[in-house]
DNA sequence: CTTGACCCTACCATGATGTCAAGGTTCATG
DNA sequence: CATGAACCTTGACATCATGGTAGGGTCAAG
C-alpha cells in the first residue's frame, strides 16, 4: 500500500506517518523502485494503535513504551496496567490544574460589573503581586558557576 | 533597573523577560550606554501582570488584549469579563477532554487482571478499529468495524 | 590586572502538527 | 506523444513557551 491509502484506512496524516517513522514508532517500510513507501497491513494496526494512545494524551515515550508490550507476546499484563494507571493519574492531575485555574478566574470574575464602568476586579487582580515569587531564575544570580 | 533584579522581583525569567519583549508583550526598555536594558519600575507590575495571566492559561493574544484594555483606562470591565469568561469557558472544555481520556482509560484498565499473564483489553483496546463516526472505545471488545 | 557576577545577541531543542516548495512518478486522456 | 492531475519524495519553516548554550562585552571589587 502506499501511504496515501495508509493515511485514509487510519486517518491518520501522511505527514505524521512519516513523522511517527522517523522517531522510531513506525519501523521503516519496503520502498519500491521507484521509492515510494510500501506498507504492509500490518502497518494500519500499529497505526491506530499509535493514533488511539495518542487520543488517549499518551506520551510518545509511553507510547512506544506500550508497543514494546504489544510486539512481546509474553509480557505480563501488570506492566501495561502500570503505564495505562500512571497516566490516568498524570490525567487527573492534569484536569485539576485546569479546574484550579477556572476556578480562580471565576472566582475573579464574580466580583466583576462586566458594564460599561471600566473598573474590574479581574484586572487589578492580575496586576497584583505573584503568589509564588520564588521562580526559577536564569543566569547565576545566587548560583555560584563552576565551570570550566 | 536591569534585567536581573526585574527578574528577581517578579519571578520572571530574563529569557522569558527577552521574549515577551520579542513578541511585543513588553515595551522595548530604554538602553543604557553599555547596552543593557534599563527598566522603569512599571515594567515589575506589567511582568506581574502578565506572568499571572500566563498561570491562568492564557494564550499570547489573550494576554495582549488583557493589556491593551488594562492600559486603557477608559476601558468597559465587560470587555474583560467577556474576556475572562471565554477563556474559562475554554479551561473547563479542555478540563473535560482530561477527564474523558482519564475515564476511557480507567475503563480499559478496570478488565485488566494486572497479574503475569499476557492477556491485556488495555493493549486490545487501543488495537481497535479509530473511531471514526462515534466512539466507542471504552469497555470490552466492540464488533470491529470495517470501513475505507 | 584578574575574577566573577552580570549583561548582550543569536542559535538550537523540545512535541505534534501543518504548510509549502521543488522535484520525480504514474496514469488517463486528448 | 504530450499534457495535466494526482500521487509520491525530501527538506525546510512555523507554531508556543521555555530552557539551554555559545561566545563575547561590562563592571566592580580585590
Amino acid at each position: 500500500m502506499n501511504i496515501g491509502q495508509v493515511s485514509k484506512a487510519t486517518g491518520v496524516s501522511q505527514r505524521m506517518i512519516r513523522h511517527y517513522e522517523g522517531i522510531g514508532l513506525m519501523p521503516p517500510p519496503d520502498r519500491r523502485d521507484n521509492g515510494y513507501r510500501d506498507y504492509p497491513p500490518r502497518s494500519i494496526e500499529r497505526l491506530r494503535f499509535i493514533a488511539n494512545a495518542r487520543d488517549l494524551g499518551f506520551s510518545v515515550d509511553e507510547i512506544a513504551a506500550l508497543l514494546g508490550l504489544w510486539d512481546d507476546r509474553e509480557r505480563a499484563s501488570s506492566e501495561v496496567k502500570a503505564i495505562a494507571l500512571g497516566h490516568a493519574e498524570h490525567l487527573a492531575r492534569k484536569a485539576a490544574a485546569l479546574e484550579a485555574m477556572r476556578r480562580t478566574l471565576l472566582d475573579l470574575a464574580e466580583g466583576c460589573s462586566g458594564d460599561a464602568r471600566p473598573d474590574c476586579p479581574i484586572l487589578a487582580g492580575l496586576a497584583e503581586t505573584r503568589p509564588h515569587p520564588d521562580r526559577e531564575l536564569t543566569g547565576a544570580s545566587c548560583k555560584p558557576k563552576e565551570e570550566a
